[in-house]
DNA sequence: CGTAGAGAGATTGCATACAACCTGCCGTGT
DNA sequence: ACACGGCAGGTTGTATGCAATCTCTCTACG
């Protein structure tokens, strides 16, 4: 149909929120490895645009801290470490539980939307066994922030999710044996059923199990399921495009 | 000497990090009031640098939550709430005793260093009444900042200060009484000696005290000292360029 | 043989020109 | 009188050119 056919990769209208989705995605899905370094020049080409709106993109996901920047260099993937895993589930375990108790005493949450994403979790994932990673994961994200947002404090929405931009922690379920992630889509429908009691207390109580079970699920497979590979800093395959289910 | 003058404005080498101070100090002390427009043919001219560093230093400001963007319409100064303020201190008041409570585990922080800010809190404000507010307040961040950074979680530490990046919570003393003044200047001396200690309940305990006490003061100057004024959307007066003292 | 230095290539930082868009005003038609 | 449409001014969004900086390599000298 068109005729100058932009080098493929979605089009939203709008070039500097283009090349921060498409750049993002690219780090997530982990395409962009750890410590790579990201040329203006290639990006822009490689979307389609010029090098303004692909500096605008770089500097929304430095102050993200998704990419480095270093001055007059360029900007590289951000490392991370097992102890900004740890830096970042302590914080969760924190927040989290924080904002399910606010949420809890608001009130103002949707139950039944929140049971229906635990539902399609469930479909999605049966017996454990997830068979689309990248749906279960928008759906557990989606469920987190509606809670957080429930908690009628903005900032801490923005906070947390500020801080769970990181590869390994976007793609939990990654790292989950069948049965952490069984457990895990139980703590959802205790959260709730809390939530409808409303119990502020149990809410932010399962919250608090629900990250901690995380946190251990992700950093050393505590199901004892088939122990392959090494166990942290080998992140996913930058070549397949495609980490390691 | 120079014959181009620049507009004045400290010149710090690179474009970019000067406009983004420069118009960050304006936001923050009051002379870019809220709901103001900033354009950037002005900053770009009053700074003396180009429209591109000038949309770089924006669009960080936009990040951090001082300013509001509006796709081709431009930006302009956060507004803010009494519900954007008890956003923050509730925020702060899970965050900052919790990082307090860290850095009493950890040990690693430097008693003395933080005592010594403590008492020249105490040289610029004599029995409560500051001498110099900029002064002030920069050391009381930087007691802040030292005890997070003690607290072995650099996220936290992150999450805080871009929290309380706005002008009323930025300028806190502005609003204090002397008693309130002299009482926040107490707690800060019982956070060295818990942190010495060091005891972590201790230190987690005052510095939860600490916050909500400050919550209390900025909300409604609770020294019942000359309660001059209306009580909060008033800001600051856009004209003078400084805020009330 | 190793090291310091110069130079070329590549990349970012900044400035400027142009295009797209929004807003407010004015004129026209109903 | 009121509503719609278009035109003008101003502002942001994007592209492009040039300057500044960094890195890597090759060479010359100790």
């Amino acid at each position: 149909m068109s005729d100058h056919t932009p080098p493929r990769e979605a089009d939203n209208g709008h070039a500097a929120d283009d090349a921060y989705r498409l750049i993002r995605d690219q780090i997530l899905s982990g395409q962009r490895s750890a410590g790579a370094w990201l040329r203006e020049g290639e990006l822009a080409e490689s979307i389609g645009v010029s090098r303004t709106p692909v500096r605008e993109a770089l500097r929304r996901l430095t102050a993200e801290g998704l990419v480095r920047h270093e001055r007059n260099r360029g900007v590289q993937v951000q490392a991370w470490s097992i102890h900004d895993l740890d830096e970042i589930f302590s914080l969760r375990a924190v927040l989290e539980p924080w904002g399910c108790r606010l949420a809890a005493t608001t009130g103002t949450i949707d139950v039944d939307a929140l049971d229906a994403l635990a539902h399609r979790m469930d479909e999605v994932a049966p017996d454990g066994r997830p068979t689309d990673v990248d749906e279960l994961t928008e759906l557990n994200n989606r469920f987190h922030r509606m809670i957080l947002e429930a908690s009628d404090n903005s900032r801490l929405a923005g906070v947390v999710s500020s801080v769970i931009q990181m590869p390994l922690v976007w793609r939990t379920f990654s790292r989950y044996s069948p049965d952490a992630l069984r457990r895990s889509l139980v703590h959802h429908h205790e959260l709730v059923a809390a939530l409808a009691a409303p119990d502020p207390d149990w809410a932010e109580s399962v919250m608090r199990s629900h990250v901690r079970a995380a946190w251990h699920s992700i950093r050393l497979r505590d199901g004892g399921d088939r122990a392959s590979g090494p166990d942290l800093p080998d992140q996913v395959s930058a070549t397949t495009g495609q980490p390691p289910l």
